[in-house]
DNA sequence: TTAGGGTTAG
């Protein structure tokens, strides 16, 4: 370090006496040093005296450091004074963006990027993919997987495993598995995406249908296939199933509800001395509660040498979805007393779990106590007060609630509300739930529903008449595509 | 000089 400063003064004196012209590549160094060793204030002094002769690697290397910092408006300064920029600048800039979650300036740097007439390298394409992912953007995903295949960059892993992520979440099988086929060299994440992916999809719509195909028992064909998939993989030297992959692959059995799998799993786990890792088992207690097995999730969650807020959060949760509020309630007392700190998931769990198993006065108290724990109700925790209200038949105080209070109702919450007001055949309430969802220009899939069978029961034979009409005519609509890259 | 995949909820 001693030595650095000092030949950084020594050049400093020279440039200034303007006797010499020093060497780029030796600024470079001396900066890069710097950046390595901590120092970035120093690193920035000689950058801001410098920087007409810098290197570009230089550059990047300075927005890099800010990136990783999350400093992103200076950051930014020096991306906006960049003589030349190139792919690299921009990557990283993409990964700043991204990591801040600001998708939006993503995409708008990347048409940037566009017009300059720089052409995107797999990190770029990977970073896109990743920033316009989402169910709304089939277009965007379908144009940018085709400029990488323009560009020869869909043959990459790292590519690969972003556009695997991207058809994940347009919901497309085909395109999941095209991808894969495309990927010339797979690696382990690669794997674990698509399994992933093929877990994720064939629970949501493949489940009972592939299951009434399949021609062996137990498992679904996508399951079978992704089992394959995943013992070859575990077979192969070089792809060694590591903590990752077995937390996907437990993500996925709790997904699908796969207990065969799920077991098949745990036993590999402990068999590879990996059942003392605090995530691996928090996903183990998260998957035997999703596939109905509360006691092995139980089980688990006792045995964990270590534990942390998301463990705690996985116990309190399985229990909720069992309808077991009493023991959620007991291990909440317990975390709280073993000195580990409830976060807002904590409660979201505690106050669900109080719904399910119609602990009103409890559920209601805790909601109360939040704020002793530094925590404030946001709309989620608004939204599972509701739902335990409406649920118990209070439907008068959930609306007081909703109208007290200090945000709008979002569609969730609108949702809990038109749901209790189904199995309570509560017709005016109801209808001013499903307005409130139609002035966030959103579908309900169950408004329609609800608001026939209640108007149906009360005999009104025009009303549902009239909304079956609706329903068809806004299901008939078709959504507009357009295309704005390139 | 940039480097992807892991836990809890609704």
């Amino acid at each position: 370090m001693r030595m650095l400063e000092s030949s950084a003064t020594f050049l400093r004196g020279h440039f200034s006496r303007r006797i010499f012209t020093i060497p780029t590549a030796t600024l470079n160094r001396l900066i890069n040093d710097h950046l390595r060793d901590n120092g970035l204030v120093e690193a920035r002094r000689i950058f801001n005296q410098n920087r007409t002769s810098l290197d570009i690697s230089t550059w990047n290397m300075m927005i890099s450091v800010y990136v990783q910092r999350g400093l992103m408006l200076e950051a930014h300064q020096v991306f906006d004074q960049m003589p030349v920029r190139d792919v690299v600048s921009w990557n990283t800039m993409f990964m700043g963006l991204k990591k801040n979650k600001d998708p939006e300036s993503v995409l708008r740097h990347f048409i940037e990027m566009r017009r300059s007439g720089l052409n995107p390298d797999e990190l770029t394409i990977a970073a896109i993919i990743d920033a316009v992912s989402g169910p709304g953007s089939k277009v965007l995903v379908l144009q940018i997987h085709t400029l990488a295949i323009r560009l020869g960059l869909s043959l990459s892993a790292y590519t690969g495993s972003a556009l695997l992520r991207g058809y994940t979440s347009l919901r497309d099988l085909r395109g999941l598995e095209r991808v894969f086929k495309e990927i010339l060299l797979k690696d382990v994440v690669s794997w674990n995406v698509l399994i992933m992916g093929y877990m994720k999809l064939g629970f949501v719509e493949d489940g009972e249908r592939a299951f009434a195909e399949m021609p062996e028992r137990n498992i679904c064909r996508e399951f079978k296939v992704a089992l394959l998939l995943f013992r070859e993989m575990v077979e192969s030297w070089s792809n060694r199933p590591s903590h990752y992959t077995f937390s996907s692959v437990l993500k996925a059995c709790a997904a699908s509800s796969s207990l065969l799998m799920g077991r098949q799993v745990h036993s590999m786990i402990s068999k590879r001395g990996m059942a003392c890792d605090v995530v691996l088992s928090t996903s183990l207690i998260d998957m035997y509660a999703k596939s109905g097995d509360i006691t092995a999730a139980s089980g688990v969650f006792k045995s964990m040498p270590v534990k942390n807020t998301a463990s705690w959060n996985s116990m309190i949760g399985g229990f909720a979805r069992h309808g077991l509020g009493v023991e959620a309630l007991e291990e909440f007392e317990r975390m709280v007393q073993c000195g580990y700190k409830p976060d807002q998931v904590t409660f979201i769990n505690l106050l669900s779990a109080c719904a399910h198993a119609g602990l009103v006065e409890e559920g209601e108290k805790q909601f109360m106590l939040m704020g002793r724990f530094g925590i404030t109700a946001e709309k989620e925790h608004y939204a599972c007060m509701v739902d335990l209200l409406a649920r118990a038949g209070q439907l008068d105080k959930a609306e007081r609630l909703i109208k007290g209070m200090p945000f709008e109702p979002d569609f969730v919450i609108w949702g809990a509300l038109l749901g209790a007001c189904g199995l309570h055949s509560c017709l005016e309430l109801g209808e001013v739930a499903a307005k409130g969802i139609s002035r966030l220009r959103r579908e309900h899939p169950a408004a329609y529903d609800v608001l026939c069978r209640v108007h149906g029961e009360k005999g009104d034979w025009t009303s549902v008449m009239e909304l079956r009409r609706l329903m068809r005519k806004t299901k008939a609509k078709k959504q507009d595509a357009s295309s704005w890259i390139e």
